[in-house]
DNA sequence: TGAGGTATTGACAGCGCTGTCATGCGCACT
DNA sequence: AGTGCGCATGACAGCGCTGTCAATACCTCA
């Protein structure tokens, strides 16, 4: 009536349950013969082996923990999706945890799942450089993605922020903006300093000079972006073109301008979303492929997971400028 | 070095593994003072159970599934950041799964949950009735989420699909439409089939006959709802508004008033999504609140699995039509 | 023919916990 | 003083697996 258990594949098999453990476990030095009479009792009982006892036995759990800021965040909804599709293909299972932004959550997260057991863990790190290194474990193997803060001796695996947002600037500019806003969460996140140098750089590049009344670094999420945005378009001199830093502060950019009825602000947003094409005009962003960002990270993984000495990789994905409409938008003349 | 163990507290405190695992467990029958010191041992140590090992020992792991159709569904998104949430603040942990809509698969899935020992089981199950529950297991506390199923012997959380589609296509009717089609993802789906039922009987409540041309229900997701979107508003004769009964064919249908450049059909969307403010005009919804609905969930499972023979509940959480302006456009006149 | 090696398999302990049952103790009561 | 009981605690087996080491059979080579 229970779940079989490896003694009753090694009394249907003939065989000791080490052997059958051997089969299990893909060890050399077992007949091939005794492996097919194995395999078959195996098979004809329908047997898994049981994870808590195997982990008991010194192992690791068939489970890849996932560590992310926000579990309804559209950018990690992807990758969730596209691990939990890898890791099933490979017989494993997923464990999700969120850090909401605290770095004490951060820490006693991913603690938990070290605790439980998980072989491996990906991770969208809270914090930086020694603080964020030193909550990741060493015993596992881990593949960061989506930021970088100075973690050296991990996988890395994240996109071309800088470069990204270099280009889009840069773009705006080519389409005749002078005063670009930049509106990013906070300067916490690598990924936000990249992109904020990113926007500096190009600004640089062109001569024109970096304005610091037209930069916001405390857009926390959509909420908090949407009055920062309303306030730093009010004005008289407003910036003719935004450049956002996420979709989450995009969407609180869009909102501000949807309330002042304009559309004629330019705006680029870093990070691609579901309904950008939708909007009036259509929201052109930097693709950041969340996707390629997930199938990499779990491909580390799984590389790492066979061998926990490979040499250490950090990996680059390009981002993509996807013109739609609102980052093509000339600059409006003085009211 | 290693992780301390029970044995590690009982030495630790003066008492036997046996006490501790009683202070552990909460069992009674230790007096207070040994309780006390214990506790203590435990907070010294930062001592934490193995879970697999108890989980050998007999019970279940903490640990909660989630199976949902998608995992980067946003409403799915909302549901697992929600469980997360909660399961985290009773110290258990998650693991996600998805069907991808294939019945083959949920069930592999369910299983590979319940081998995996969960406590319990959140669960919204792909496909119906005898089938639908069978792959259900009866071992553990389960919650059924947004679909019924026919299933009678679980806890169910959904929401009103009849007389939220029925509230939403007697306000267009209000609003002067007399051909409104219907779009909805496959019939398989209880919820479709309820949506669809609120749909007819508010025409048919207005005296209105109701045409099966109108109803489309093969709409898989937004990619294969597009199409069949542009097809219905093609004609000349085409209805003057739109009930897309998820917001994933909501969007495919957007795409489509999108692609024809008319704003002048009125729609309803069953389902809230975040950017359905800023559309042109924004987007009129029957909002499903899926917050409520995760934690109802949660809290029926959380009950459930201090009292694994409570009476069986079903809780019906009510819908709300959002009023954006899309679901209030006049019919357009003949053309 | 016998020593030594290799290939294959098995016996058994132990992982960290919980369940079962036993033990010891102090108390009320006869 | 003797009996019985309830309370607090402990000894020990067992959960299903893997790691260590031993055992057996069969070869090879001198």
């Amino acid at each position: 009536m229970s779940e079989p258990t490896i003694y009753d594949v090694a009394r249907e098999a003939g065989f000791s349950i080490k052997t059958v453990s051997r089969v299990l476990n893909g060890e050399d030095g077992v007949r091939p013969e005794t492996v097919a009479r194995v395999r078959a009792a195996i098979d004809h009982l329908d047997y898994h082996p049981n994870p808590a006892a195997r982990r008991l036995g010194g192992g690791k759990l068939p489970t890849i923990g996932l560590v992310v800021d926000s579990l309804n965040d559209p950018f990690f909804g992807e990758v969730i999706a596209v691990v939990e599709r890898r890791a099933v293909e490979m017989g494993m299972d997923v464990l999700v945890a969120s850090t909401g932004m605290d770095a004490a959550r951060n820490q006693s997260q991913i603690e938990r799942l070290v605790r439980r057991g998980v072989a491996g863990l990906i991770v969208a790190p809270f914090g930086e450089g020694q603080a964020a290194r030193a909550v990741l474990p060493d015993k596992i193997p881990v593949v960061v993605i989506d930021r970088q803060c100075g973690i050296l001796d991990k996988d890395v695996v994240r996109v071309t922020d800088h470069e990204g947002a270099h280009e889009a600037v840069c773009h705006l500019i080519a389409h005749g903006h002078r005063r670009i806003a930049f509106l990013g969460e906070t300067a916490e996140f690598s990924t936000v300093r990249d992109r904020l140098a990113g926007y500096s750089d190009a600004l640089l590049d062109a001569g024109l000079e970096v304005d610091g009344q037209l930069i916001e670094t405390t857009c926390w999420d959509a909420d908090a972006a949407y009055p920062l945005a309303l306030a730093m378009l009010a004005p008289a001199d407003a910036p003719t073109a935004v450049f956002a830093s996420t979709p989450l502060v995009g969407l609180g950019v869009l909102r501000a301008l949807k309330r002042l009825d304009r559309q004629d602000v330019a705006l680029v947003v870093f990070g691609d979303f579901p309904l950008a094409e939708l909007m009036t005009p259509p929201t052109t962003v930097v693709d950041q492929q969340p996707t390629a960002l997930a199938e990499a990270a779990f491909d580390h993984l799984a590389r790492r997971l066979e061998d926990p000495v490979a040499a250490v990789v950090e990996t680059v994905l390009p981002t993509r400028l996807v013109q739609r409409g609102s980052g093509e938008l000339p600059p409006r003349g003085p009211r």
